[in-house]
DNA sequence: TGGACCATCTTTGTATACAAATAGAGGAAT
DNA sequence: ATTCCTCTATTTGTATACAAAGATGGTCCA
């Protein structure tokens, strides 16, 4: 898109997704402009995308704010999340090339090969993180489903969803691997149901594990 | 949202979804404008929310067309809606009061009536391709699930799709009324696997009608 | 003290002006 | 005739200006 209001739309978007624009802060147009030294028309247009992809909120002559989601929202996510996740295994088994399956595998030892390191919390967590989200938007890639993944994309990309891994226990981390490795495996042998339904089961065990820490804090 | 960029934006949408603006036309900022007798500005406003909602392709400095969908694209979209609707009825099920039932099965109702009648197709075609608009929207509705809604309106929202019955054979509409009613009877049975399956049946059945209609072209 | 009303100040919505980029027509060279 | 180039005309992207709608704060009255 253009070339300032796309910039400031992933500075804001950033922002938001890592967490420190959260709480519902207000998003006035100008003082954004100022701090970026820009005009409110690119910062205008970036809100205002932000707004269709459901990350602030906008009423009418009353601006913007950034989108707040509360244990509802987060279930919605998760059980939506689960159905269309599920169904991109379902799509990529049959097509996947011994290739991509290789490469699945390799983020699977990968993965598998980090969880038993010495490393602290703080620096597993987000290596983990990064290669859980190719893992998942591989296989979204491979069902060949330009909208699907559009719809998953537009779902996950709220900041606790984002944040996942960083809740989990270490017994849960531990079944989240195994998981993968299943819906792998699954996928190596052809069978779509058997890997659809592990993946249904994979993220709907992270919809507990998010909700409960949720709930905990 | 703001009072002319809605109006603007209501309009183009509209115009595209009742097919008279089709054909990938360009849509130039500035002819809208002037042919509206308002500035750029809501103009562009509009065509941005156009794209994010997949109505319209922006290319940057290119400007912005009506999006185009080939076969594929529907067998993708009734693919999805597919799985999305029929999670959409088995939320829905359980939660069903009678009043609701009551309501589908009275739009089962009006449809059979009016499928029996003796009109032309042009004027019994859009009153019942309105009142099956009206039977998916409240079962979504009841589903209780504002995201789910919000999915399934993107993928909808397509010229083609919009327009499904047009293209139905007599036989195809029967088939789709008979669905219906299986639907609403498995709702009321609270046999959500029921419903769910049945209306997964019924979208594929939309799509395969669609998809002969749109090749033989 | 509490609440309603008014003035003002802030912030959004729209219009206009200007800069940058692209598309298209026309001409020159092969 | 075809291809490539340049120049111009359109069109988009951004900045600024102004109008309209909300928020804010203070005062007056009970």
């Amino acid at each position: 898109m253009a070339k300032i209001a796309s910039t400031v739309y992933e500075q804001i978007r950033t922002a938001i997704l890592s967490g420190e624009l959260s709480n519902s802060e207000r998003l006035v147009e100008e003082d954004l402009a100022v701090s970026l030294g820009i005009s409110r028309t690119p910062v205008r247009e970036a809100l205002r995308r932000l707004a269709a992809e459901g990350l602030v909120d906008v009423s009418p002559n009353r601006g913007a704010r950034v989108a707040e989601w509360d244990a509802d929202d987060l279930r919605e996510i998760f059980d939506l999340r689960s159905i269309l996740e599920s169904h991109a295994c379902e799509l990529a088994t049959p097509r996947a090339s011994a290739a991509e399956i290789a490469f699945l595998e390799n983020i699977c030892d990968e993965m598998e090969a980090l969880a038993k390191t010495e490393l602290s919390s703080e620096q597993r967590l987000p290596a983990l993180a990064a290669k859980n989200r190719i893992l998942h938007s591989k296989i979204i890639e491979m069902s060949n489903s330009s909208r699907l993944g559009l719809l998953i994309e537009t779902l996950i990309h709220v900041p606790i969803v984002m944040q996942t891994y960083k809740v989990y226990s270490p017994e849960a981390l531990a079944r989240s691997l195994r998981h993968h490795r299943e819906i792998v495996t699954a996928m190596k042998a052809g069978d779509e149901v058997w890997a659809a339904s592990v993946m249904r089961a994979h993220v709907l065990a992270a919809r507990e594990e998010v909700l409960g820490q949720n709930e905990a804090e």
